[in-house]
DNA sequence: TGACAAGTGTACCGATCGGTCTAAGCTGTA
DNA sequence: TACAGCTTAGACCGATCGGTACACTTGTCA
């Protein structure tokens, strides 16, 4: 049979898209291998863990992407103006506007979480201490700096979570407006 | 066969844990048999429509302990300040202190949502509207007053999810405290 | 005591679940 | 041309899924 697909790269996407639409209980192997185009077998050749590590490659894909376009510049700000206004574009740009939801949020509601702990925990913990850095860089007291990055990231989540429930990406995008604007007047 | 159970309101509390434990998809019969204590037949009789009838009571009574205790408080509230502080508390201990998720918000972000959508949608929108109302009522202009409010809502959302992310209610309750003293200094 | 509705245990249903296996086709190298 | 290894289709697996059928036992009220 002819080799259909370059690398197993290719597929994590799709992968992603599936799992944040039904979730991982949810998301069953015939719509995996409906969606990738990928037999069962291709599928356990490219992801011999299965499930799991299916769900584990997109983790570690999204950390990545985090990583580079959003932990990254944070953490070597030199403007916090500048800093802070690439990541709300990475972001909004991330979740389309609103018209996407964060799996690794919707992975931590249920107890998905107990599977995957460790990513979960460090998403989180990786984005709300690189904007501390950045916001203490910026002139902000420790206390405060730490008050308005747990104050961001869960307001992303929360925007990201009405939005969804509204079916109104609006929502989203008034949030993280607001929030931008919050980190301009301090106190 | 003797009777066991008085009312099938009884079991409805049971099938919120086990909802908000494993998500719509994830919650299986035998799990609800085995939590409930009662067999297939019984569980039959009382919700003939199967799983989605389960939920669908489930979010019901989640929407008629929030009418009670949240919106119509403060609907009627005089002063925004009491009306404000008794939301919060309900709020704390109906999420018990961070331990609890919010199952209208995990319902939201997969697929779960489009078969609930109406009740999904009205639950944050009475919520919002009831609190932009107390708000205007306590002297908050509209705009002010729908942007707290959706702040409110959308960063109690929030912060439940990076609660159970970190597995950690302080980030909860911390949140929650924040957002009580942000009512009291407006602008 | 008898009738009847309410509630229950259990066997069973077809469908689908996640996952394995075999046999083959394709590709690169020599 | 032959071999080795990567990739693939699809049959198959036992387990479990949500749900049904039916016989049976209760409590209630006449």
């Amino acid at each position: 049979m002819p080799r259909q697909i370059a690398e197993r790269s290719d597929v994590v996407p799709v992968l992603g898209e599936i799992f944040r639409e039904s979730g991982y209980a949810g998301a069953s192997l015939s719509e995996i291998t409906r969606r990738t185009g990928l037999g069962k077998s291709s599928l356990y050749h490219f992801f011999p863990g299965g499930k799991k590590e299916m769900a584990a490659v997109v983790l570690e894909d999204i950390s990545n992407w985090f990583e580079e376009n959003v932990y990254a510049p944070l953490r070597d700000s030199t403007s916090l103006d500048k800093s802070i206004k690439a990541m709300f574009d990475s972001v909004d740009r991330y979740f389309c506007s609103g018209n996407r939801i964060c799996l690794v949020g919707a992975f931590a509601l249920d107890d998905t979480r107990d599977e995957f702990a460790e990513e979960v925990n460090d998403y989180f913990t990786a984005w709300t201490d690189a904007l501390v850095k950045a916001l203490k860089q910026g002139g902000y007291p420790l206390k405060e700096a730490k008050d308005t990055a747990e104050d961001i990231v869960s307001g992303i989540q929360g925007a990201l979570v009405l939005a969804r429930s509204h079916d109104d990406p609006k929502v989203f995008t008034r949030t993280l407006k607001r929030l931008r604007e919050r980190v301009r007047f301090p106190g």
